[in-house]
DNA sequence: TACTGCATGTAAGATGTTACATGATTAC
DNA sequence: GTAATCATGTAACATCTTACATGCAGTA
């Protein structure tokens, strides 16, 4: 179960509420790991329960009170074993890639609209992506992040100075780290784009099918 | 749920009983959609209650007798109609991001072990899918498969000759389709090698965390 | 004799999804 | 007044995971 290491990083991150959680999981940790509201409020009770979590009453005005949840101690020993346990391999789904085989017993053709559709969706993202990296980390705008994901992790990159870091001390170790996370979604969204294209090609150059 | 169509996809391409479906799911189909035996018969009983699948019982001199499942006309036509409905995003599950960004609050250093380890299976699967790719496609063995995935779908490739296409007929969709997602396959697996270096060069790059 | 492969299943529990429910405030 | 945002939850259902269970045949 991960998701309570999902909920566990970003408290430490930041403490919030489980609307607060909820909305995270909307973007930012929500690239890497989706949760509704309604597990959230779920285990945020377990985890409470537990004792990984502390949580504090926030009366508010004008708005309903809420429960700030942040990590507890015991909560961070949690987190720790996590890390230091091996990763077994995640399920695959991976619905599109079905279909296009799926198209073979239909109308290939028929798919285009729709794999133009994820196409559309994935340069979204990516320049949503790139947003994100130009204002948190102000890399330089053109391709400064593994035009070739082969070459990904080359160091010509500009890491912008972290406000929290003073004097001679390395950039912090949580901003570099959610950076070559945020990297690793720009070089998936760019493969993605390209094999989209690959399989436009691919479905216009064969004919309607059965 | 999309089990079922990936079922349907795989016993239209062939075939089959439940303990062959699980076996496929541990390769070829399952590389795109994971499931295991018991969800698999699960399934499957639904289905034939449902009419989308023919059963036949086949008997078998030294090993157990199987029922072989094959799809309907009711069950193609309900992958039709699928295929024809948009795909919602999917879920996304990316355990490594999330425990490469709960680093920054334990020894970031100790998760190098597990990204090699992690990389070395990528590039496993990825020497499986090449070597795949030239058994059943026949393309040259170097690098013929979009070497740098912004330009995949370039069509420099060498597809074999499919042996059930006669004459001056285009190739068989079904093979092309496959061969797509298998270059899908190949470039994720590219993509992720490069990512997992970027992300050993960072881990290394930052101290030895809080 | 023990292990692996073939072949099919049940059962319990964890997790995930979808719908419903409440109630206050602020913006249009 | 209508909708959106903030804030928290329950209930029912679907799905997935893990463990357990059976039994025969062939091989080491």
């Amino acid at each position: 179960m991960a998701l309570e290491h999902a909920i566990l990083v970003s408290l430490l991150e930041k403490p919030g509420s489980g609307y607060e959680l909820a909305r995270r999981f909307e973007r930012s940790i929500g690239y890497f790991w989706t949760a509704t509201h309604q597990q959230i409020y779920r285990v945020l009770k377990r985890m409470e329960a537990d004792g990984r979590l502390d949580v504090r009453e926030v009366p508010q005005q004008g708005r309903p009170d809420k429960k700030e949840y942040s990590v507890s101690a015991h909560g961070l020993a949690a987190l720790g074993e996590w890390l230091h346990e091996p990763i077994q391999p995640e399920s695959v789904r991976h619905e599109l890639a079905v279909k296009i085989r799926g198209a073979a017993f239909d109308d290939p053709r028929a798919l285009i609209g729709e794999v133009e559709r994820h196409q559309r969706m994935h340069r979204d993202q990516l320049d949503h992506y790139l947003a994100g990296e130009r204002r948190d980390f102000a890399v330089s705008d053109t391709r400064t992040t593994a035009s070739d994901p082969l070459t990904a992790g080359s160091d010509t990159r500009t890491t912008a100075s972290d406000p929290r870091t003073s004097g001679g001390e390395p950039p912090d170790a949580g901003r570099e780290l959610q950076h070559v996370v945020l990297r690793g979604g720009i070089a998936y969204e760019r493969m993605m784009i390209a094999w989209l294209d690959d399989v436009l090609a691919t479905l216009r150059r064969i004919g309607p099918g059965r």
